[in-house]
DNA sequence: TATTTAACCTGGACGC
DNA sequence: TGCGTCCAGGTTAAAT
C-alpha cells in the first residue's frame, strides 16, 4: 500500500504531467471517492472546469494541487489502495476508477482508481501553516505534522513532544499529529532497526534513542523512496504494481517466523492496535508488563 | 484534555 | 466449484 515515499513519486509524476495543463472535463464515477468534498460532485466538477494544476505538493501520505490564483487546491489521499494514473485517453478504464480529470489538450487523462475506496479527493481551501505561515497547506493537512524527510521537521519538537506522551512508541510513530508519513510497514522496519519494541513506553525514551529512532525512519524511509523512484515508469503516475516497493527488503515485517537478520531468533507477529506487528523478541525487548 | 477503540471497505487467501 | 470467514491498514469519529 502506498506510503510515504511511494506518495513522494506519485507527487513527481503529477508534477511532470499534469501541472500547468486547463482541465476540460471532471467525471466523478463513485460519489465515495469524493465523500470528503461536501458540497457534491456537481460542485467539485464547476469549480475544477477551466483550471489548472499550479503544482504538486505533499505533507506525509497527503497530496495536493493548488490552483493558480485561488487560495484552494485540489487534494488527495490514496488510503490503501488508491492510484493517481496519468493514462492515454484511449486506455480502457480501470475497474475501480472513480474520479477521470480530462485536459483540454486532449492528452493523457489523470484518473484516481482506488479498490477499497479509502482514499479520495476533495477541494480545500488554503491555510498558512502553523509553523511556517509563508507556506499555505490545505486546511485539511494544517493538523498534521511534517514529515522526517522534509528540511522544516522540528526534530527537537518531536522528540519533546513524543517523550511527554502516556503511549506506546509504535502507537506515537502511527500518529500523524507527532510525525507523518510512518506507516505501520516502515514503523516496523524503524523499530527493529532501533532494536526498541513497539509498546515501550515512549515517556521512557531517552533522547539519544529518540534521535537514533528518527535516524533509522529517515533511513527506511530514504531507501524505499530511492527504490520507488528507480523502478517509475514514466508512462504512468503509479504508486501500486510498478513501482516495485513490495520487492524491497524488509527485516521484520511480514516475516513471522523467519530468522532475525541479527540474531536468527525467528520473528514474532503479535496484534497491536488492530494491526499486526512483527518485532525480533531478542533484539527488541518487550517492556515489562505492570 | 489525552488517549484508545472501532468503523469504514473490498478482494485475496484459506478452510470446508 | 462455491461458500463463508478472516485479514490487510490510514484515518477519524466516537468512546473512554
Amino acid at each position: 500500500m502506498p506510503e510515504l515515499p511511494e506518495v513522494e513519486t506519485v507527487r513527481d509524476g503529477l508534477q511532470r504531467w499534469v501541472t500547468g495543463r486547463r482541465i476540460a472535463d471532471v467525471e466523478v464515477r463513485h460519489p465515495r471517492a469524493i465523500r470528503r468534498h461536501l458540497a457534491g460532485a456537481d460542485d467539485l466538477v464547476a469549480r475544477l472546469i477551466g483550471a489548472s494544476f499550479a503544482s504538486a505538493e505533499r505533507r506525509g501520505k497527503y497530496l495536493w494541487l493548488p490552483l493558480p490564483g485561488r487560495d484552494e487546491c485540489l487534494v488527495g489521499h490514496l488510503g490503501m489502495s488508491g492510484q493517481l494514473l496519468v493514462q492515454p485517453p484511449e486506455v480502457a478504464d480501470e475497474k475501480h476508477l472513480h474520479v477521470r480529470i480530462r485536459f483540454a489538450d486532449g492528452g493523457r487523462e489523470l484518473r484516481f482508481v482506488d479498490q477499497r475506496t479509502f482514499g479520495g479527493v476533495q477541494l480545500d481551501d488554503l491555510v498558512p501553516a502553523t509553523d511556517r505561515p509563508e507556506q499555505l497547506v490545505p486546511a485539511q493537512v494544517a493538523h498534521i505534522a511534517r514529515d522526517p524527510i522534509d528540511p522544516y521537521f522540528d526534530e527537537a519538537g518531536f522528540s519533546r513532544r513524543l517523550r511527554k506522551r502516556d503511549s506506546a512508541i509504535k502507537r506515537a510513530l502511527l500518529d500523524q499529529s507527532l510525525i507523518s508519513g510512518v506507516g505501520n510497514i516502515y514503523a516496523d522496519e524503524s523499530l527493529w532497526r532501533a532494536k526498541l519494541h513497539g509498546e515501550r513506553p515512549s515517556r521512557l525514551l531517552k533522547p539519544g534513542q529518540v534521535a537514533d529512532l528518527l535516524g533509522h525512519v529517515r533511513d527506511v524511509l530514504g531507501a524505499a523512496l530511492q527504490a520507488g523512484g528507480t523502478s517509475f515508469d514514466a508512462l504512468y503516475v503509479n504508486v501500486n504494481g510498478q513501482s516495485g516497493y513490495f520487492d524491497r527488503a524488509l527485516a521484520a515485517y511480514g516475516r513471522e517466523g523467519e530468522p532475525c537478520d541479527r540474531c536468527g531468533t525467528p520473528i514474532r507477529r503479535s496484534s497491536f492496535m488492530n494491526r499486526s506487528s512483527f518485532f525480533c523478541p531478542t533484539c527488541q525487548r518487550p517492556p515489562r508488563r505492570a
